[in-house]
DNA sequence: TGCTGCATGTAAGCTGTTACATGATTTA
DNA sequence: TAAATCATGTAACAGCTTACATGCAGCA
């Protein structure tokens, strides 16, 4: 059995929550709203594009105004696989592939100047990210209204931001707690 | 240029902290201590591990007890990369690749079932990892001494269950305001 | 001596990345 | 009309997964 595919799901959600949408526009998706738990290049969309129309997932259409642009939208097949994949509980966490926690791994004593070292750039990287997600959240979501119409949406942008708060606080704490005793 | 290869500097990591070991030990440290952070089978583990003895980074030795295990060890230069690894910062954060934020993403209505039911599921999982994690905290370091043998490994042991713990918290707050305000 | 696990290795195939490439559209 | 960007597509290749395969060691 071969790798699960994911990638014709995450298409079909942002199809089904843009109807009309270029390829262009989907994997500019990937750099914003997605990227943040899953990447995508526009050489891996436009091919599975065209799987997905072939296997009846979507349609294409094209407009007079630009000639090579192709508007995609759902199939009702199309909804209901995504529906019946949004239904499906998940059954594993996935693992966290981590260069800052590997690295620290393989440290073995506690006075090493490494660790205060990757522990300090990793604060710097999480507080940069986490300046990134609030400020999205004011953007995406400036009123209540905006959240109510994309609940889902805005639950995960508050769990990433609930997460690196929490991960920049124990960082800290470590960091004072190195010091201390150092 | 390729995606960056980092499973040799993993397992140049590996065989530093267990010298004399076979690639099956190897192979097994991702199924435990490694495998929260990275994965890899022994289909891959074998072949790099010929290739790092081909560019002069371990060197294997056997043994006439058992004429097929390969026991591996550092030479210096694979010491040195492994050091000069190790003191390398890391630039950017990891892609959290997650199927639980990616189906929540594409749902939009708050009030929809499979919202409580995701959350559900996800707390279950993280319930059971946390478990495992502090179960495997008491097993692996039993003592200050232990701990101090091997500081980098207790300190990604102690931040994977503090953000396990975090998300555990976030999910069941989320779980009560759903529920009040139904 | 048959079975289970140890230990290593290879092959096929798929996913995703980087790079290369082309033409259309907009803007200066 | 030249440059930048839009929009799509293909090619080469690296990385990893699953499956297939072989022989040895220990045990009943």
């Amino acid at each position: 059995m071969p790798k699960k595919r994911i990638l014709p799901f995450i298409i079909l959600g942002i199809i089904n929550n843009h109807p009309q949408i270029t390829g262009r526009e989907i994997t500019a998706e990937f750099d914003t709203e997605i990227g943040d738990f899953w990447r995508a290049s526009h050489s891996q969309v436009y091919p599975e594009l065209k799987r997905m129309v072939n296997d009846g997932w979507i349609y294409d259409a094209t407009s007079k105004d630009n000639a090579k642009e192709r508007y995609y939208t759902l199939t009702d097949e199309g909804r209901e696989i995504l529906n019946k994949w949004l239904g499906q509980l998940v059954t594993d966490l996935p693992v966290h592939e981590d260069l800052f926690s590997l690295k620290l791994f393989f440290i073995k004593d506690k006075h090493d100047k490494r660790i205060p070292q990757l522990i300090a750039r990793q604060l710097v990287l999480l507080k940069k990210d986490l300046k990134y997600l609030m400020q999205r959240r004011q953007t995406v979501f400036p009123n209540e209204k905006t959240i109510q119409n994309n609940y889902g949406h805005y639950l995960i942008l508050a769990r990433a931001i609930s997460r690196t708060q929490g991960q920049i606080q124990w960082l800290k704490d470590t960091q004072k707690l190195l010091k201390e005793e150092q």
